[in-house]
DNA sequence: ATTAATGCAAACGGTTTGCACTACT
DNA sequence: AGTAGTGCAAACCGTTTGCATTAAT
């Protein structure tokens, strides 16, 4: 997952130019928001890259930072799931293609890789001729630690 | 397995003594919304749910209501995930266990049975000893008359 | 000079909470 | 009588929107 990038060295170094090619502006603002992306490994909420960016500039406005994030989900920098309580999780899209688990009991997240779903995403494609999105694969239970102790609740999803 | 019933023929029927043995109560406000979800197949808001009990009995409030499903999740008669757009879905639980196919194009939703996530959830099991939550199972994509036509972005999902 | 993008503030929508009151047991 | 549950209203939190202003092109 490092090499041979199509055009740049560096994806990121790319985004300026492809938002000027459709008319749009390669501002300040946005400049800090690819930085928080480029520095993101997974997923992270909207509330968390608004909290991300104001640490790197206190300035931040919130709807900026959505509006932003509408824009390169239309380039195809981005793209949005949703977590265990609901809020908006964006993860950078230059990274293999995957889904996540969410344990609801430790809360603890992980990848699903594309060879954990490849029999789900065949038989649905054979079945009903449905694509699956895998970026978007949200599969909830109990990790291995978890599955052993008492049954978790709905509370244990709204802890933390 | 046709005679004597554990307790009930309807499982429903259940519900009023099994919050009592809790030293919960059985109001009129937890009857009308029992009396929703008895008559709901498949998923719902937390939001239509309201609306629905609010349509036996206009004198709803949405909290008695959250309120009761927190209650009722407890008891094991709801679940909940979340929808696409983030939101508490909600379904009953004497359904057979099962997760949902969301179409990002169409917002139609399916259900995805146990046999076809069988190998997803025998996988994870294996290789992380992860029990998964089919019923919390969700799997965002194109259905095939969406799958043929333009991309759809994040807007699809808005639209509606 | 254009017009996309920003800042701000207010709205939104679903959900949650505090508290005094009601009513189930 | 005792306490779970209700109604109400206000708060909450992440996200969205309208609009006048700023600034990238």
């Amino acid at each position: 997952m490092r090499e041979t990038p199509p055009t740049a060295a560096d994806p990121w170094d790319e985004v300026p130019g492809r938002l000027r090619a459709r008319g749009l502006r390669w501002t300040p603002q946005r400049r800090t928001l690819l930085a928080v992306l480029a520095a993101t490994r997974g997923h992270v909420t909207g509330a968390e890259l608004v909290e991300r960016c104001r640490a790197m500039d206190p300035a931040t406005i919130p709807s900026t930072v959505y509006r932003t994030l509408d824009v390169l989900e239309e380039l195809g920098i981005v793209r949005h799931a949703h977590g265990l309580d609901g809020r908006e999780e964006f993860h950078v899209l230059p990274a293999a293609d995957h889904g996540h688990i969410w344990c609801s009991g430790c809360l603890g997240t992980w990848d699903v890789h594309a060879d954990e779903a490849a029999a789900l995403v065949a038989v649905l494609a054979q079945r009903r001729g449905f694509r699956v999105d895998l970026s978007h694969l949200s599969v909830v239970g109990l990790c291995e630690g978890c599955a052993g102790e008492g049954q978790p609740g709905r509370e244990a999803q709204r802890a933390g």
